[in-house]
DNA sequence: TTGACGTGAGAACGGGCGTTCTCCTACGGT
DNA sequence: ACCGTAGGAGAACGCCCGTTCTCACGTCAA
């Protein structure tokens, strides 16, 4: 098996393992089964734990920014898009198997021990912010509004995991709302 | 030693060592170190360590809110008290040690290992939304205001632990302003 | 054919930790 | 004084898990 593809089953299996289950409480060996990838090959890719959860953390910050990201630029109108970002919140919140922001989560886990782990979380949080505040600059609104808009997305993820509700996503919604009308 | 007194020290203890370090990095012989309990009497007063963590959940939710409380009570004008949440939350942030809502991080850490867990968080969360909705409430404001104040208050929380930063609150506590005003 | 090499399966190692057990000491009632 | 009990210190037990090692097998170059 080519190198490339066992390193893509690996990231496979242990992004739905890592995030299903939390980190600590998922060993390699699960990861190795899940993905088929021999403990071996396994830690030629990956020659520790810590590596493999900053590879998952990282691959996954691409794609879920991507995501949000692809699901905004269906959006033309500028100020709309910027309510597409909590349209695309209500989504994620609602797939199978949600269970709140992996950073978050991460942060809570191993952020007291792991600062590879914290550098990740932030990186993730910063370009999330940067992206927002990107949308609020298009659509020419004042700079200000990006943090207040980050702080009801982050709290609508972490509400949203913790209560297994989509609720949060269409409230802060409602409030970006009047934020932008207000201004 | 009195029962009562050995408890109050374990509780201490795992209350500084949990949320400082994480409940998963800190072992029962942390808590017995750290409180002069011995493991004996430790596992008298807490047969698991789960039950530890359950108590430990507990008195600092009961504390946590107590200490909200005191704080927005000092101010009398029911309008200014929902701010004073926000304001108080900025004292939180700037703490010595502060890392973040434990409750969020317990969340992260074992939401998806321990029911009882979930459910501590799930009861400080709702109580901490219930007291958000009477400030609202006694203000003579719309219900529906309650839940937006509490996205900002959750983000700004999950981002105060992550950046090491008490601006979020400031953040938070303007935008809550502005959604006072615009209803 | 042969031999070096990579690989897979799984055992083995080392350490950590939740929990229990042992043993010894101290003390309180009679 | 004596005995039963509680408690402290810490060893011991099981189990888990990250990481490494063993060994047998297949492959490919010379």
């Amino acid at each position: 098996m080519d190198s490339a593809v066992a390193r893509e089953r690996v990231l496979d299996a242990a992004e739905e393992l890592f995030y299903g289950r939390g980190i600590q409480s998922v060993g390699m060996d699960a990861v190795r089964g899940a993905s088929g990838v021999s403990l071996k090959r396994l830690y030629q890719l990956f020659p520790a734990k810590e590596q493999l959860v900053e590879a998952y953390l990282e691959r996954r910050d691409e794609r879920w920014r991507g995501r949000l990201a692809a699901h905004v630029e269906r959006e033309a109108d500028p100020e709309r898009r910027i309510l597409a970002v909590f349209d695309w919140l209500a989504e994620w919140f609602g797939e199978e198997g949600f269970r709140g922001c992996a950073w978050i989560n991460s942060y809570g886990e191993l952020g007291a021990t792991s600062d590879r782990v914290v550098a990740q979380v932030r990186a993730h949080k910063r370009a999330f912010g940067d992206y927002l505040a990107s949308l609020v600059a298009d659509a020419g609104r004042p700079a200000a509004l990006a943090a207040p808009l980050f702080l009801l997305a982050e709290g609508a993820m972490v509400t949203a995991g913790i209560t297994g509700s989509t609720r949060p996503a269409a409230e802060a919604r409602d409030a970006a709302r009047l934020l932008l009308e207000s201004r």
